[in-house]
DNA sequence: CTGAAAGCGCTAACAC
DNA sequence: GTGTTAGCGCTTTCAG
C-alpha cells in the first residue's frame, strides 16, 4: 500500500508539500498539485485513515446496534441509516446484540476502540454497566427502544398509543376477550405496548385477565406461535388478539394458518408491523404501520447535526435530552371483523363455560 | 478518552509497562498487572486501535458489501457474516451500492482508507475500474455474483441449474408457454438464470419467445409488477411463469394479486427465493429456495480463513481460485398446477388469436 | 511556494 | 521486572 512518502519519493518532493497538495493548500502551485495528484492516483494512493485520526482527525465511522438484521424491521432501519450516513461521507459500523448484553458490550467496546464518531442503538432491556460507561463517553441516541442510564436522546414510535388503538379497534368491534402477545416487559417497548393493551381495556371497563397476556422474550417467533396454541387451548378462549412485537406477529400467523384457525370468524387479529407480504396473509392482515424509514432517517440526520455541533462548539449537551416519537397507523385490512356478526349471545364466551 | 499513557501516570509507572501489562506480557509481575488492570479499567481506558493498526496490527474489521439491506435475501446475508465474524472478534462494516458503480467505488473507497482487513462483495454489474484497483490490493470474496475483473475467490447459487429446475417443472406439468421476469443480463446472475430458464426450454423442444422474456434492471420490484402487465396483455399469454430475483418475484406476485389473476388455473407461477410469508400468498408459492445463510456463512469463515493465512506466510494466493455453488431446492406448494387440468386444446393459447 | 521536524498513541527492540 | 526510545503515516507549526 502505498503512502504519502512514497508519492514524495517518487517525485523528489517532501511529505510536507505532497500531504498539502492532496488537501488543496492554497500555497501549492497548481503545477505541483496535478504532479502529485497524478502520481498518487497511479500509485493508488489513499489515505491511511489511522494516522489521520491518530492526529485528532474526526472519525467517519458511526456505529449502529441492533438486535437482529435479519428482523425487517431492523433491515430497513439499517438501509435508512446506511443511507443518510452514505450521503454524508460516513460509514457504518453494524454491530448485533440478538438481545443479549455481553454480545451488546463486545460491539460497543469494538465501536470505542474503532473510534467511532457517534452510534445509534437499539439497547437491550438492560445494557452491562460497561456498556453504559462506554457510551456515556460518546454521542449517541437511541433507537425505538429505551433505557434510562443511556442517552436521554430518543427516536421511538408511540408503543402505547398504537396498541391502544390495536385493541380499541377490536372494542369497537365488540370483542370483549382481547388477548395480547408480545414481548418482555423488561423491554421499555414491551412494557409500553402491554400497558397501551391493558390500558384501554381498563379504560372500556373491561377486566385484564392475566391468562390472556402472553408476554415472552423479546422477540421471538416461537413465544407467538406457542402463544396462541395456549390461548386456543383456554376453556374460554378469546375472540380477538393483539399483537405486540413484528416477531410475535409472525409467530402467530403461522400458528393460526397450521391451526387453520378461521380468521376473522373464529377470531380478529391485530399485527404489528407491516412487513412484505402480510397483506396477503389469509384474509389481509389488519396492522399497525409504522414510518420505520423516516424514524430511522430522522434519526441519523439529527446524529450528523449532533456530531457537527460538537466539532464546531465543544458544547455536548446543546439543548436539554431530545426525545421524538412517531405514531402509528392502524392500516384496516381482512383479520378483523365484528363479533356481532358470528354471536348473538351477549354474555362472555359461546360454550357453557366449563368452570 | 483516557490513553495508556495517563494510566501510566496516574501508577507512576511507564507505558511500556502498561502496554505490556495489558497484553498479560510474561515478564510483568502478577501484582503490577493487576494494579495496571484496574487503574485502566477505573479510568474507563481503551486501547486505540487506530495508533495499533498505525504500528501494523492487523485490521479487525471487514467490510460487506451488499445491493440492499433491506432486502431480505442480503439481510440474511448480513446477518449470517455479522454472526461468523463477531463470534471472531472482527467488526462488521456495512456497505450498500443501490447498484450503483459509483456508490460501490464510493464504499470500497471507505474500506480502504478504514484499514479493513479483508472485504466480501456483492459487487455491482460492472465495477468502475478503480473499485477493481482497490479491491485487488485486499483480500475478498465475491458473494452471490461474479464479476471477472475481481477476485476468483467466489461463493454462490447455482443460478443456472435452479432456473431450469424451476423452467422444467413446468414443462412436465404441460405448459408450452412459459414466461421468465428477471434482472439484467449484464448482471452474472441476471445472465445464468436466464440461460437457465432458456436452455431448459430449448432441450425439451420448445422455442424461447423474446416476448416472454422480461428482462429488467438489477433489482426491482417494480419491474416485476410492469411485466405481468405486458405479459398478460399479450394476444396469446403464457401459462407458466419463472422468476429469476427476489424483487421481481414480489412484484409479480403483488401484480397478479392486484390483477386478481387466478393462479394456478390461469397462470402457474415458480418464485425465485423463499422470503418469509411466500408461503401464504395466494394458494402458496412454489419457489426456488437457496441455502442462503449457509452460503453466506461458509463464505464468511473461508475469508477468515484466507485472511490468517495471509498472516502466517505471506503467501496471498493459497491454492488457486476458489469457486463453490450452492443448489437451489425447489419447494412445491400450491402456484404451480398442470396445463391439461384446464386447457384440453392440443395448440398454443385458448383464443382463436388476434394475428 | 516548499522543506524540516514534532507528535498523535501504541508496541517492540533494546537497555538496565 | 521495568524504563527508554524509535517509528508506524499523517498533519501542522515553524523555517526558509
Amino acid at each position: 500500500m502505498a503512502t504519502a512518502k512514497d508519492v514524495a519519493d517518487s517525485l523528489g518532493l517532501s511529505v510536507s508539500t505532497v500531504g498539502r497538495a492532496l488537501s488543496d493548500d492554497a500555497r501549492i502551485s497548481a503545477e505541483t498539485k496535478v504532479r502529485v495528484v497524478r502520481a498518487a492516483e497511479a500509485m493508488g494512493y489513499v489515505v491511511n485513515r489511522a494516522a489521520q485520526m491518530l492526529r485528532g482527525a474526526p472519525s467517519d465511522i458511526i456505529g449502529v446496534v441492533v438486535p437482529d438484521i435479519s428482523n425487517g424491521f431492523y433491515a430497513t432501519i439499517a438501509h435508512a441509516l446506511s443511507r443518510v450516513f452514505a450521503r454524508n461521507q460516513f460509514q457504518v459500523m453494524l454491530g448485533e446484540t440478538a438481545d443479549d448484553r455481553t454480545s451488546e458490550l463486545r460491539q460497543v467496546r469494538g465501536f470505542v476502540a474503532a473510534q467511532v464518531a457517534g452510534a445509534i442503538v437499539v439497547p437491550t432491556a438492560q445494557p452491562a454497566p460497561e456498556t453504559v460507561r462506554l457510551l456515556r463517553g460518546l454521542p449517541h441516541v437511541q433507537l425505538l427502544r429505551n433505557v434510562s442510564t443511556l442517552s436521554p436522546h430518543r427516536f421511538g414510535i408511540d408503543d402505547e398509543q398504537s396498541l391502544g388503538q390495536a385493541t380499541r379497534h377490536l372494542i369497537q368491534l365488540g370483542h370483549r376477550r382481547i388477548a395480547f402477545v408480545g414481548g418482555t416487559p423488561d423491554l421499555s417497548t414491551g412494557a409500553a405496548r402491554w400497558r397501551g393493551y391493558a390500558e384501554m381495556l381498563r379504560s372500556a371497563g373491561l377486566a385484564v385477565e392475566p391468562a390472556l397476556s402472553e408476554l415472552g422474550p423479546p422477540s421471538s417467533v416461537a413465544h407467538g406461535r406457542a402463544a396462541v396454541d395456549r390461548l386456543m387451548a383456554l376453556p374460554d378462549p378469546a375472540t380477538g388478539l393483539v399483537t405486540g412485537s413484528v416477531q410475535a406477529t409472525r409467530g402467530v400467523l403461522e400458528a393460526l394458518l397450521a391451526r387453520g384457525t378461521d380468521v376473522p370468524d373464529e377470531l380478529s387479529v391485530v399485527g404489528f408491523g407491516d412487513e412484505v407480504g402480510w397483506s396477503w396473509w389469509g384474509p389481509g392482515l389488519t396492522t399497525l404501520s409504522f414510518p420505520v424509514q423516516q424514524l430511522a432517517t430522522t434519526c441519523g440526520l439529527w446524529l450528523l447535526d449532533q456530531l457537527s455541533a460538537v466539532d464546531a462548539a465543544c458544547t455536548t449537551a446543546a439543548g436539554g435530552a431530545y426525545s421524538s416519537t412517531s405514531p402509528g397507523t392502524l392500516v384496516l385490512r381482512g383479520s378483523t371483523a365484528a363479533r356481532g356478526d358470528r354471536v348473538t349471545d351477549p354474555q362472555h364466551g359461546s360454550r357453557p363455560a366449563a368452570d
